[in-house]
RNA sequence: GCCGAAGUGGCGGAAUGGCAGACGCGAAGGUCUCAAAAACCUUUGAGCUUAGCUCGUGUGGGUUCGACUCCCACCUUCGGCACCA
């Protein structure tokens, strides 16, 4: 036995040492302003309290305390705080299934995320935790919703609904995916029932607008997307014949095809229809539409299926040429979309053609393609010139879009037209765990709004859980029942809640001024940290919560509440944690963290899920890959700790590598940490460490460049691995924490070396390597590769035609 | 169907016009040990006639002195959207 053995290194020790440490001296607790430094506000998306944190969180959170930890130790003063999201469904349904108190069963899982995020090791400011199912947060979704609703920016309305039946509960149009319910993943069916909505469409158009924003293309495009902007021309068919004063209005993107329409579809929802058909079809469509409203929306939208439809005995004029057109109602068309009908153009729309074909309706073609092969069994839907189309015959038909506009908007046919996919955002939940709706129904007075200073509607806590698809707060009568605030009558309150992503659109602004009561948040707060400098999180909520959050803060803004447009200045999407090419998920492919932080500590899991591979392209976990950073923390830890061997004087030529390497990593790992590229930063500190450790074996260094390497390493790892760094930091002689330490400085001075590797090629292969000075001009560079015993080999029996040189890099011989 | 991203050793990945495979895992051999583990050292893309050479970044073409990198076409995988008129 070595009789000098230093200590271990034991990451379970200093780990819970350090986490106790760093809370009691609050290092991370931001103050408002300090002097010299600049704001920098560093937001992870908070999460949904949902029992315990896996490492699909870990795998979001670390890697965002990282780089706000790289952030303060450039000197930024920098606020990263954390919350939860802990209204949902959830909750709920752990009350119904094992009759738990949802209100108790969210706060224990607080705690354990509490407890589990701090032992994750990151620099959160515990002061301003929000938790958003306590009244005194969700108070202030209330007074949004009022002053929304004063600004006529809520407003209820009865329609057909997205309802999840399994949930039990009304759905936004963002929340079903693929015609499923984007939580349970249960068949999504249409209900018509009274709900409340924010009228998100307002903003449509500013919410294209992103070109301020830093954030990723792919989001920006899906959230464009979802918009769905499309300009066309709304064109009114006349109905005369069977209704006075009636017509039908359709939009269209392809006014070009006007008079290419043979017939007209509306969708079985539409408002007109049932006065419009006749006698003799009333049995067949009514029978359609009771059909029609049966089947699950994916079944209806499938594009694989039939097209469908039934003729209603009426017709219509279209106004370009006084045509009589039949009326079909088919559910192809979608109510929600445009005018709920369309003109159906079967020779330029694939849709139309279909159908046409089905039920032997005329194929009339107006545009006349430039590929006469085209025109075979399908709709031409490309460009080329106007046949068929009276006065606009031979116009080229993207010309002809705007004569043709011109021509109606002039003799009153219709007008121009933009319209957009996006739809108001339905916020009503038929569910008890969120926020209640603050509103009062009264039989004299109406619709009244809960007085500001009523606020909160307090959530009830003793209700019988029943998912009937009724609100359980329905069944509370000390809820249900109260006195108009306008006129005093026995009244009673809407029993909806509010979906839960109307918490998260705004809780950004609330860390900023956690302690405001009175007001929301007090303007001077703002002005200090709005907006949000670094936003990081899954691009699963690019278009729901990433939409609402836009959406609120320009309301709130046109409300005076901020000053601000945008909330979120820089976005960074992490990718998927996968795992055996699944998903890392609490049920079927789990992943614990506890096991891993025992064997290894936090400091090792945290830095391996950086190293794993580009943060925003995810990362394959492999239970063995972990070894490797464990290794790597122990070496730095040895050759750190392990004593002072060093000469006072060491090699000369020795020190000047080393100080030129300390320089070059330094440069490669503030770039990479800069752009979130953990992978390589924490590679370049691998290489760092080994050459350190050749180093540290021979000894042969000068003692003073051998601890300020030392110094240089754990600065570059404290973001990373912030235990570790922390310890070994104070066991090399500091008293402060090395969180608040700056990062390392180079200087290019070091790094521009005098001589470099001169690439020597014959035809583009590489035949030599030769070391030359830096200040090496080009005839110097060719005399030299020319002068090479190898590069003359490959030279034998050929011409020389030409000769490259790359300044300082390379020289390229080209021959034959 | 449409839009987007990606495809590189046994594996995760690096290199964005100039030495392909950094860094790490795994594997093989060695040192230490009674032994094992750990640690440390060496080797590790394939092939060949092995001091060296040839081939090699999904496939096929192209641009260039030079291509993983740029252009065209295609294939595969993963995300998103999808009867949006």
């Amino acid at each position: 036995m070595e009789s000098n053995k230093f200590e271990k290194y034991n990451p379970s020790v200093i780990e819970d040492k350090w986490t106790f440490k760093w809370e009691e001296d609050g290092i991370y607790e931001a103050k408002n302003n300090i002097k010299g430094k600049e704001n920098y506000f560093a937001l992870s998306m908070f999460p949904y309290p949902s029992g315990n944190l896996h490492i699909g969180h870990w795998y979001a959170f670390a890697p965002a305390d990282a780089h706000a930890r790289f952030r303060r130790m450039q000197g930024y003063n920098v606020m990263h705080p954390q919350g939860f999201d802990s209204f949902g469904l959830p909750a709920e349904n752990a009350a119904i299934e094992n009759g738990i108190n949802p209100s108790k069963w969210t706060l224990e899982n607080i705690n354990n995320f509490r407890k589990e995020f701090r032992s994750m090791g990151t620099s959160y400011d515990w002061s301003r935790e929000i938790v958003t199912s306590d009244p005194e947060y969700y108070k202030w979704n209330q007074h949004f919703f009022l002053e929304f609703y004063n600004k006529n920016l809520a407003y209820r309305s009865s329609g057909l609904a997205n309802w999840c039946p399994k949930d039990q509960t009304t759905l936004a149009n963002e929340q079903v995916k693929d015609g499923n319910c984007e939580r349970c993943g249960t068949d999504v069916l249409k209900k018509e029932l009274p709900q409340w909505f924010f009228r998100i469409t307002d903003y449509a158009e500013e919410l294209l607008e992103m070109d301020k924003i830093n954030w990723p293309e792919k989001i920006k495009m899906m959230q464009r997307n979802w918009i769905g902007k499309s300009t066309g021309v709304t064109i009114k068919f006349n109905l005369n014949e069977f209704l006075i004063d009636g017509y039908i209005d359709t939009f269209t993107t392809r006014i070009d095809t006007i008079f290419g329409v043979t017939f007209l579809v509306l969708s079985p929802e539409h408002k007109l229809l049932k006065s419009i058909v006749q006698d003799n079809q009333r049995d067949s469509v009514y029978s359609y539409i009771a059909n029609a409203g049966r089947i699950s929306e994916i079944e209806r939208t499938s594009t694989e299926r039939d097209k469908t439809g039934v003729f209603t005995g009426a017709y219509c004029i279209n106004p370009m040429n006084d045509e009589r057109v039949p009326i079909y109602v088919g559910d192809y068309v979608l109510a929600s979309y445009g005018t709920g009908a369309v003109m159906g153009v079967p020779a330029h729309d694939e849709r139309d053609y279909s159908f046409a074909e089905k039920y032997g309706l005329e194929i009339r073609t107006v545009v006349k393609p430039q590929d006469k092969l085209n025109n075979i069994g399908k709709a031409w839907i490309g460009a080329g010139n106007l046949i068929n189309s009276g006065n606009f015959n031979g116009l080229e038909n993207n010309i002809a879009k705007n004569s043709i506009a011109d021509f109606i908007e002039k003799n009153k046919f219709g007008t121009r037209t933009t319209t957009y996919h996006l739809r108001d955002w339905l916020i009503s939940r038929q569910r008890y765990w969120g926020t209640p709706i603050p509103i009062v129904y009264c039989d004299q007075c109406g619709t009244v709004p809960v007085p500001f200073d009523q606020l909160p509607v307090l959530l009830p806590d003793n209700v019988e859980f029943n998912p009937t698809g009724k609100s359980p707060l329905t069944l509370n009568e000390e809820f249900l029942y109260t006195t108009c605030p306008k006129c005093g009558i026995e009244a009673i309150r809407e029993t909806d809640t509010m979906d839960t992503f109307v918490d998260s659109s705004w809780y950004h602004f609330k860390f900023m001024s956690p302690d405001s009561k009175d007001v929301p948040f007090k303007s001077k707060d703002l002005k200090n940290w709005a907006p949000i400098n670094q936003y990081m999180g899954g691009a699963e909520h690019a278009v729901m919560h990433l939409l609402y959050s836009r959406f609120f803060t320009k309301a709130l803004r046109d409300l005076q509440y901020v000053s601000i447009s945008e909330p979120y200045t820089k976005l960074f999407n992490q990718g998927m944690l996968i795992k055996d090419h699944k998903k890392i998920s609490k049920r079927s492919n789990p992943l614990n963290p506890d096991p891993v932080i025992k064997k290894y500590g936090s400091d090792t899991l945290r830095s391996y899920l950086m190293f794993l591979g580009p943060w925003d392209q995810g990362g394959d976990w492999s239970d063995s890959g972990i070894n490797g950073i464990y290794r790597w923390l122990n070496r730095v830890w040895t050759i750190c700790i392990s004593g002072n061997k060093f000469q006072i004087d060491g090699d000369e030529k020795k020190d000047e590598n080393l100080v030129i390497f300390s320089h070059k990593i330094t440069k490669k790992i503030l770039e990479d940490m800069e752009v979130f590229k953990f992978n390589t930063a924490i590679a370049t500190m691998m290489e760092y460490t080994n050459y350190l450790y050749k180093i540290y074996e021979e000894s042969k260094i000068s003692k003073k460049l051998w601890s300020e390497s030392i110094s240089r390493l754990v600065l570059h790892i404290a973001p990373i691995a912030p235990y570790i760094s922390e310890e070994i930091w104070r066991r090399i002689g500091n008293n402060d924490s090395v969180h608040l330490q700056n990062v390392p400085k180079y200087d290019d001075l070091y790094i521009i070396s005098e001589d470099i590797t001169l690439v020597i090629q014959v035809n583009g292969k590489v035949r030599d390597q030769i070391k030359v000075s830096n200040a090496i001009q080009e005839d110097e560079a060719l005399r030299i590769a020319g002068e090479s015993e190898k590069v003359r080999k490959f030279l034998v029996g050929k011409t020389i035609r030409k000769k490259i040189y790359v300044e300082g890099k390379l020289v390229n011989i080209v021959a034959n």
